[in-house]
DNA sequence: TTATTTTGTAATAAAATATGTTACAAAATA
DNA sequence: TATTTTGTAACATATTTTATTACAAAATAA
């Protein structure tokens, strides 16, 4: 992961989680975040899919959690923005020829996998209301 | 991280371990991995730097192990290569006069911080030797 | 009903990273 | 002395990330 999509997915759910039972606007969050309500807009998108917070058009509309920040944690968020694995990528063309090439790729997907377990086991830990609960 | 220098750095050092002392030139390894000799040598570089390797210059050249693979574990590659967090980045200017955001990158760090250690851990007790033993 | 607000999404652009290529001086050996 | 190979720089291309603009559809308030 070299992009801000956890942080602001954090942020995002940080406030909402600190906001009652409101609808809190795009433009709102993407005033605090310091960051375009369309990028907003984007983030919460995957959060939705995910099925963390819903949404409601019109007047008075915005985002609010779908569920209590008690059941939502950390590995939810993570898991809903993960790109990458986290040592990365592999090659994409190892040499067959080659005894390392040929099963490298089958080798470090284990020890990927391992390790992407390891990082969610330790976020799953951790919920939503307990990482808010530590702002003012 | 999402690029492929782990990947690149441990099948490099996997070879390496393998091939006992001799000198393993650039193209060699490229031809494994399927990739660029001078991109190769890039990576040789910073494994260099983190003290894994040392190369020699001119006819019959190459690179080598500078310790043994039993002296070098997953977590010295990981710290040669690592350009990012496993958590990805912090977005550059959350608002201060958000309580949210004025203490969101302050909070993310702890986590950012203990997240990336846990990792780290994971791999100290993980040796190339041992990785390398896995290939025929 | 009508005017207004806000989402949700698409299309596009700009910036930043990552990957690939070429070239060559310097080092080292045979 | 000719040849090989590194180490590095400079440049080019590709991919990913972030930002911007626009607008139809939904929803409310008046």
């Amino acid at each position: 992961m070299s992009n801000t999509r956890f942080a602001t997915a954090v942020h995002i759910l940080t406030i909402l989680a600190r906001s009652g039972p409101g609808w809190i606007s795009s433009e709102w969050l993407a005033g605090s975040i310091c960051m375009n309500p369309a990028m907003v807009r984007k983030e919460l998108a995957a959060l939705r899919d995910a099925g963390l917070v819903t949404g409601r058009k019109g007047k008075d509309g915005g985002s609010r959690l779908r569920k209590s920040g008690d059941l939502i944690s950390l590995a939810d968020i993570y898991r809903a923005v993960k790109n990458a694995e986290v040592l990365g990528r592999k090659n994409r063309n190892p040499s067959p020829q080659c005894p390392v090439g040929k099963s490298i790729n089958s080798k470090l997907g284990q020890l990927y996998a391992e390790t992407d377990q390891l990082v969610i086991d330790a976020l799953e830990n951790r919920t939503l209301s307990d990482f808010a609960s530590q702002f003012d």
